[in-house]
DNA sequence: TAGTGGTCTAGACCACATC
DNA sequence: ATGTGGTCTAGACCACTAA
């Protein structure tokens, strides 16, 4: 197994993979192909998604903060033992991912929440009139518990082991300068272990998005998320937090986050009042 | 103003553009920089760029159809004179646009509905229980007629112009064998001078996706969508073709949808009852 | 001025599909 | 055997940013 090369977790060699470049005509032999121990990956994939599959370990790992910029491509390229073309594409796949978000002439920088989009990067309400609108936030609650059954099976965790439950309000204000109603009352479930120091105080301090925080304090990166929306009726609880009457058709949006590796960490039940808002979706 | 090569629309002579091929060191001069009459598309563009607004050009015009190849990129490469790599990042783009599909070994591919995805590419319903469940349809009505206000101000049509509205159901066995249940009540308004042969027995007719219809026998491609979603009561009228109580939450689905160049040529509002399936979405 | 990502090229070889 | 897209490399120049 020795006399390998430096690239960690490469192809084994003997092996007809992505061609290491030929001896024949061009100018590089650049010896590569470790024989690297089994792999979780898929054995024989292309040189650029192994690099890829680094650059998320290294992200995973916390090498580099959210906001921060990562080595440049041609660092990159001379750690690896790699053409700068094939780093570059594994950087495309990984900006096309929200991973990382490129900038000309400054570098490549870890993606971050908020800084990013217009202001919460997940969240697709928007307000049926043109105006942008900010929105306000109301804690309602905050507490430790164990989590139920039902957010314990969709956040992989342990029967009984603990969880956060947030519980807040987003509010609009219909007109400039009028008082500012509810708009969606949010349900979020946090895996515990994860979330040690989160209390009420804590997020009611904090100014930005909640992500943000997610981030900045507990190294928890929300990568994608998946929704299931349905219409339901206002229970009288429900309706009486958000300011509606009982039996209103509300949109209930469930969303699970998930961070690197998949690994869900976010469970989230938004119900919206779609009265002077919508959800927006893009379909391509 | 002459002297110039063949590639059409190309960019300005004498503008510091993406680098035309410098004399210098690189072993191909390879004239190129015609001195194109001013065009649609921001004057100074990467000359991928350009390939992909000539591809999408030549896909409008109908030179490749649905489902058919387009020419290899060698063969682009030489009509354009460019390299290959630079038409296949044109391509690269156009595939992630889901315009165009690429298949090792084969070629590359006009994009066309139904084939393409499970089957209805712009549906994102979902039973709750696992089984992917196929779709029964029921054409409920089909007439010409002028276009309603808000429908033509969506779909960009002078105010009377003729429209073309179809009604119709979306049905699923809630078991194996069971009897279809009403999930989705479709209200769509096409365009009247796009679809002039379209009747209620030419929908009737057809089998398979609304969508490939529409590419096969009017030549209009629906490209991408916009929806916006809000939890409505159903009327009477719905609650009776959907088979639910009046009242009850339904999912209210405003999609529309575009060809190329942005072109509005489609409006749908759907009803999607939501007790046994949802929305599904993803966020990245 | 130096460094970064962005574009473009040219050529090699591989994996896949088809004949 | 041939042709297609897929991967990889190397090197050049451009556009942008910051010191």
């Amino acid at each position: 197994m020795p006399a390998a090369t430096t690239v960690p977790h490469s192809v084994p060699t003997s092996v007809p993979n992505s061609q290491a470049p030929s001896q024949a005509v061009g100018p590089a032999p650049q010896g590569r192909a470790a024989a690297g121990a089994g792999e979780a990956a898929p054995a024989f994939s292309p040189l650029y998604q192994q690099i890829k599959a680094l650059l998320v370990t290294s992200l995973q790992a916390g090498e580099w903060q959210p906001g921060q910029a990562i080595p440049s491509e041609i660092e990159l390229a001379a750690r690896y033992k790699v053409s700068q073309g094939t780093v570059r594409k594994a950087i495309d796949e990984m900006a096309t991912d929200n991973l990382l978000v490129r900038r000309q002439g400054k570098g490549t920088f870890v993606a971050t929440h908020a800084e990013a989009g217009t202001q919460y990067r997940f969240l697709r309400l928007a307000p049926d009139a043109s105006t942008p609108a900010g929105l306000q936030r109301r804690l309602l609650d905050c507490r430790r518990m164990r989590a139920p059954a039902e957010v314990a099976r969709l956040l992989a965790l342990k029967a009984g082991e603990a969880a956060v439950q947030v519980r807040r309000l987003l509010l609009a204000a219909p007109a400039e300068g009028a008082a500012p109603l509810p708009v969606v009352l949010d349900d979020i479930w946090l895996p515990g272990n994860l979330f040690k120091g989160l209390t009420a105080e804590r997020l009611a301090d904090w100014r930005g998005a909640m992500y943000r925080l997610f981030e900045a304090e507990f190294a928890v990166r929300m990568i994608r998320a998946e929704e299931k929306l349905r219409a339901v009726a206002a229970s009288a609880e429900d309706a009486a937090v958000l300011g509606v009457a009982a039996g209103v058709p509300l949109l209930s949006v469930e969303r699970l986050s998930f961070t690197y590796g998949d690994q869900p960490v976010e469970l989230r039940r938004g119900l919206y009042h779609t009265a002077a808002h919508h959800y927006r979706n893009e379909l391509n």
